[in-house]
DNA sequence: TAGACCCAATCC
DNA sequence: GATTGGGTCTAC
């Protein structure tokens, strides 16, 4: 008999515990099994972590540990659904994070083997027939079997259901002339395109790539303006890496980069790539799964996610674009593929490239302490100019327009030369739907989210109105449900509201959207950049998503239809955001032959993020930032976690909060900044509300264990929600 | 995390 | 007296 202990799927820190079952049957049951077991009158899936034999009877078990052992009721698994190295990495994920292990394990896998119970209804191994020739002789068969048969013989192996004598096929299998064979279906097509030849480098890329090979360091910072040619120097290290054997995991920002880089990709190597993103079906993200599970790809692009791709013998790990949020995770566990990524560096002796235009501060400060290797691309490919750049004071009343609160004279003018050349714009405005508010025009009610009581977004497209925080939505009302009158205010703007204001202005543009709202249609994300790169709109009007990364080489205009928002986003990141935003933005223009130009529209003219932005100017922008961080103490100045806590109860909430800081400020003491409680920017999401406490340390050890004793005290509260960030991005 | 269990409020 | 709802407890 065996012992076995297990992780439950609820992924809270009260049962982040092993429990402890037998085992009778004779079957394999190995540690990284799933199984199923009864948990407090339910049946839910468990995950083994230990199995040890035993001669002793269930009772006498039960005995010493002083609880009831109940048997495992069935075994999911026949393999271990992750292998030694993703269990270690997941480990000290946990540790890291301080995020209940099963919660890692839970966000490493793909939907159909994960540990969880929804893992069960997911999408299974689907399998192909194919025939084969057991036996070639031809005596006693018919003409017509014998043409089937010899058919097979030829081809070797034939899709069954490419047959169509159906009834032969069956005589032959009777006969025991030829038999099936399954095989596994892969369910995600990998495109194909053809081969070509790698552009010749530059003196900058060729030195880089020098030091590169030159260096024993773990962890190398790119820092290369828009336009300098990163991306061949990833492809080009990747090269070497898979010429030694190794393999090459590259993560992207965004989904919508992954269909370019694998173009760049297969159009380069003959080695399998696969791809992890949220634009495949569950199916087609397990049969990715299992293709890098099984060896079969060498190289792997990806999104956040990717960084647990199951890719073996990994040589080198890219992060493009370094400094993007979105490599943050919001949720429990809340990783940052960066440091997964150098843990898993470490792990497997891989060098980590870390590339952007705009490297984040942490990164850049670490370079500057020799932490990381800093590599320099400094000039754009070719000598190409960086854009001009033009900033409008949108409350300079010279500039306004007045057929258009929106866009202001130089920009309306310049779409106007874009369009007349035949040359493509991009405007950028970062937040989606219609409005921002709608409110009634004779009482003034306001429309807001019952669950998170901030205004809700008008949508036009499907006429609702939306809470972009929480995710509620409503019909838009006729009539006004506090006063009956059928008017409305709509203020503020999105991409729906830009792209109408174009359409009025210039009727004959052909226009693109893309945002997140886009990304609900499965493969329109991919199918809206590819369309726009094939000059089939004039226009492309979108959010951040279409601000990184992207090479249209026809693209001479960059408009920034508002660069303030975010600038007020009460974080300590929010000018760097901004920045970071408005930079990227701009070197999306002018990246052919042609020369660009960027218009940044803007109330807050002067501010440094702004101008600096419009200057490409990182350097600059990093000194004066850095002091600005030195000054109020915060990253990379210092490291930072946040306990939030929240309940329906308000009281219990603000209650628990004050309890949680005093805990804090005793354990701390001098060894840490304790602020808070606060009521963070949105501090009632989905009828909860929410208090959060901020801690500034230096000792990261110290700060894990007072918040696991944080933990160990709170686990009995009933009716409060507790989560913890550790370098958390909202503050 | 989610059900069982307990107690009190509420209904007819 | 039965039913419903909320809060608390606990799991191997």
């Amino acid at each position: 008999m065996k012992i076995v202990e297990i992780l439950t799927e609820y992924s809270t820190y009260s049962l982040d515990r092993p429990f402890t079952y037998i085992y009778k049957k004779e079957d394999d049951i190995k540690l990284g099994y799933r199984v199923i077991v009864e948990f407090n009158h339910r049946d839910i899936v468990g995950y083994v972590v230990k199995v040890t034999n035993s001669d002793k009877t269930p009772e006498e078990i039960s005995q010493e540990l002083g609880f009831e052992v109940s048997e495992i009721k069935k075994i999911i698994d026949q393999s271990e659904i992750i292998n030694k190295d993703l269990f270690e990495l997941a480990q000290r994920i946990s540790d890291y994070y301080v995020a209940p292990f099963i919660s890692v394990l839970q966000t490493m896998l793909p939907p159909s083997l994960k540990p969880s119970s929804s893992s069960l209804k997911g999408p299974k191994i689907e399998y192909e027939k194919y025939l084969v020739i057991a036996d070639a002789s031809e005596e006693g068969l018919t003409n017509k079997q014998i043409e089937i048969l010899r058919f097979i013989k030829e081809e070797e192996k034939v899709l069954k259901r490419e047959i169509k004598s159906v009834s032969i096929v069956k005589k032959l299998i009777e006969l025991g002339k030829i038999e099936e064979v399954l095989e596994e279906k892969n369910r995600f097509k990998t495109p194909s395109f053809s081969k070509i030849i790698p552009p010749d480098l530059t003196e900058e890329q060729k030195r880089v790539i020098k030091e590169f090979n030159e260096s024993d360091d773990n962890v190398y910072l790119l820092e290369g303006v828009t336009g300098s040619g990163k991306s061949e120097v990833y492809l080009r290290l990747s090269e070497e890496t898979l010429n030694k054997g190794k393999n090459v995991l590259m993560l992207v920002p965004e989904i919508s980069l992954t269909p370019m880089f694998m173009e760049y990709f297969i159009t380069r190597f003959d080695s399998d790539v696969a791809i992890l993103h949220s634009e495949l079906t569950d199916a087609e993200k397990y049969d990715e799964y299992r293709k890098i599970a099984s060896g079969k790809a060498k190289i792997v692009i990806g999104v956040r996610s990717a960084i647990f791709a199951p890719l073996s013998n990994i040589g080198l790990i890219i992060l493009d674009e370094e400094h993007t949020e979105s490599y943050k995770q919001d949720t429990t566990p809340t990783y940052h593929a960066r440091e997964v990524a150098k843990m898993r560096g470490m792990m497997h002796h891989a060098k980590v490239l870390l590339g952007s235009a705009t490297p984040s501060l942490e990164s850049r400060a670490r370079a500057q302490k020799n932490i990381y290797h800093l590599l320099k691309l400094e000039n754009r490919i070719n000598n190409q100019p960086l854009p001009k750049t033009t900033i409008i004071n949108m409350l300079d009343y010279k500039n306004i327009d007045r057929e258009s609160y929106i866009f202001s004279l130089t920009l309306r003018k310049e779409i106007q030369n874009c369009l007349n050349k035949n040359e493509q714009a991009i405007l950028l405005i970062n937040r989606r739907g219609y409005s921002t508010t709608m409110s009634c025009r004779s009482c003034s009610h306001v429309f807001k989210c019952p669950d998170c009581e901030i205004p809700l977004t008008y949508h036009q497209k499907d006429n609702m109105l939306k809470c972009h925080h929480c995710g509620y939505v409503e019909l838009a009302p006729t009539t006004c449900p506090k006063c009956g009158k059928p008017y409305f205010i709509k203020t503020g703007f999105g991409t729906e509201r830009i792209e109408e204001e174009v359409h009025r202005l210039f009727p004959n543009a052909k226009t693109l959207r893309l945002d997140s709202d886009s990304a609900r249609v499965r493969t329109k994300i991919s199918k809206t950049i590819k369309a726009f790169a094939d000059h089939e709109a004039d226009i492309l009007i979108g959010t951040q998503m279409i601000a990184k990364g992207h090479d249209f080489a026809n693209v001479t205009l960059v408009g920034i239809v508002l660069a303030d928002i975010g600038l007020s986003m009460p974080s300590y990141r929010s000018s760097e955001r901004a920045f970071q935003l408005i930079t990227q933005a701009v070197g999306r223009s002018g990246r052919g032959d042609k020369k660009g130009q960027a218009i940044i529209q803007t109330y807050q003219p002067s501010h440094y993020a702004i101008t600096m932005a419009a200057r490409q100017n990182y350097e600059m922008f990093y000194v004066r930032e850095m002091k600005q961080r030195k000054a109020q103490y915060y990253p990379p100045y210092c490291y930072l976690a946040s306990v939030k806590i929240s309940s329906k109860n308000e009281e219990i909430a603000v209650e628990t909060a004050f309890y949680v800081a005093q805990f804090l400020e005793n354990a701390f003491k001098e060894e840490g900044e304790i602020i808070g409680p606060t009521s963070p920017y949105i501090s009632y999401v989905s009828n909860k509300h929410i208090r959060a406490i901020l801690i500034k340390f230096k000792n990261l050890s110290l700060t894990k264990a007072h918040l696991n004793d944080l933990l160990g005290v709170l686990k009995m509260k009933s009716q409060i929600a507790i989560s913890i960030d550790i370098d958390p991005y909202d503050f």
